[in-house]
DNA sequence: CTCTTGACGCCGG
DNA sequence: TCCGGCGCCAAGA
């Protein structure tokens, strides 16, 4: 098992359920070299792990994994975009802040 | 070594 | 807003 590969699966483990983080994020939480490598290690050794809780920058998931990816998120209270084409990340995106305890969106703003 | 492939992301038209 | 194009980088052919 490559260090990276560990490192990605890390992150991933500890998005809380209800929130989730984009490629981008996981990369630099890693650190993943790129976006990229994150998918990658996800698509060969992601099984194991919360993969539904990493979408894309624009909060939309993968095509090929649309469905499944929407119904697991809904399912554990994901804020979802009004027309459910994707994630509010401005509310579901997981603050990962040392220390931070960050569940619980603030459902507030 | 070169070329192609992506669960990506950003920018310009 | 919706594309298209390009940068990115690890892997495999």
């Amino acid at each position: 098992m490559d260090d990276l590969v560990e490192r990605v699966l890390e992150v991933v483990e500890r998005i809380p359920s209800g929130r989730v983080l984009s490629y981008g994020d996981v990369a630099e939480l890693a650190p993943a070299p790129t976006p990229r490598d994150v998918g990658q290690v996800l698509r060969e050794r992601g099984a194991a792990a919360p993969w539904w809780r990493v979408l894309r920058a624009d909060g939309t998931p993968a095509p090929h994994l649309r469905d499944q990816q929407l119904a697991l998120l809904r399912a554990e209270g994901t804020p979802m975009s009004p027309f459910g084409e994707g994630v509010d990340l401005r509310r579901a995106r997981w603050d990962a802040a040392p220390g931070a305890p960050g569940e619980q969106p603030s459902l507030f703003d």
